[in-house]
DNA sequence: AGTTAAGGTGAGTGGTGACTCATCTTTATG
DNA sequence: CATAAAGATGAGTCACCACTCACCTTAACT
């Protein structure tokens, strides 16, 4: 009578097999979604993952709520190379070089590009953006105090800046250097200069 | 024995509530898609238009060809502006303009935005396209003799920002505001200075 | 007015995809 | 090893949607 009694509040550790089955699920849903936007069907998750259908709705209860783990997946990335970034860049290149390397994953992210703009996101979710949206912001207020970006600039702008770009990108026609000569423009309407305004 | 015979190879003219309802569907076809993106179905768009589902595919065989009459119908209304516009607006202006009108619609326009920039465009679309292009190369160049572009930015630059913006616009959050601090940032990277590069 | 073919109608078909559940399998624990 | 609960399975359900067709209506011409 000594054994431990399930204690209220504190969920029992996942099985192994479910454990490895939830990351297969996850990896194999972003690849799928990658490759063919949001509305591709769950039963091709679930093939790819190796695992049944019912499997992945016992883990995602709805393909919504499938997609939001892979948003907040890809976006907690996002948030720790743009850390990154913002230790070892310089501090004027930081913000460029990461606008640059979201774009160049865009075409292979669909899902991010997507939902980083679209309308009913939930809290979940949401809390990601925000962090991402924040980073963003702290990456402008240092290239603006290094004086690569005119000071004037907003955050919003950069976002609506980067999430445009990204959404372009995503479709056809953008080779390598057409990204590269579109950023270059883009990256000139931010850099300050004492010519103008 | 005199009567006309059905001449071959000349189609006799619709009949008038043909031509009636083909217009109703594509007005119809335009707002539905416009609010609800092309996922939007068949069955909402005839009932918007008051005609039964039959007849909708009898005037467009497939959801394809009724998508593609809509962006025919409204890439020739914006190559038309642009003519328009390249006609009155001053030459420095007059792309800036153009841009400006389009971004302002985008969200109005979900279809043309989406298609301007999809994959797999037929050719029926793909010349109206063409035409789209050429035109903005035209008011490009002319930007450029006036001066208010710099040398070196290519067509392609231009239709890339131009649909990735518009892209941008579609989703949450852009108000007029927004929207207009972002074409400005565009612009400016657009513009000719003579302290840079 | 009468004739006829173009045009309109809408219930029906087939296919797809999200989601369920009764049943079987596996892991963790004594 | 035995047992129980967590987990996996996949055939089946339901809703939606593009598209069809047999039959009815109407414009257009004599």
């Amino acid at each position: 009578m000594t054994s431990s009694k399930p204690s209220p509040g504190v969920a029992r550790p996942m099985r192994a097999d479910a454990r490895r089955n939830r990351e297969r699920i996850l990896a194999a849903a972003e690849t799928v979604f990658a490759e063919k936007g949001p509305s591709a069907s769950t039963e091709e998750v679930a093939a790819r993952a190796g695992v049944a259908i019912g499997t992945v709705f016992k883990h995602f209860p709805t393909k919504q709520e499938l997609l939001q783990a892979i948003m907040k997946d890809l976006l907690g990335r996002l948030d720790r190379d743009m850390a990154a970034l913002a230790a070892d860049d310089a501090p004027g290149d930081a913000l460029f070089t990461f606008v640059a390397r979201m774009v160049e994953q865009a075409a292979q992210k669909r899902t991010v590009v997507g939902l980083l703009a679209e309308t009913g996101i939930d809290l979940q979710v949401a809390s990601s953006v925000q962090m991402l949206h924040e980073g963003i912001a702290t990456l402008l207020v240092r290239s603006q105090e290094a004086g690569t970006v005119r000071e004037g600039v907003r955050p919003d702008e950069v976002i609506a800046l980067l999430t445009g770009i990204c959404q372009g990108a995503l479709h056809a026609g953008w080779d390598r250097d057409l990204q590269r000569r579109t950023l270059a423009i883009v990256f000139d309407g931010l850099r300050a200069s004492a010519d103008r305004r």
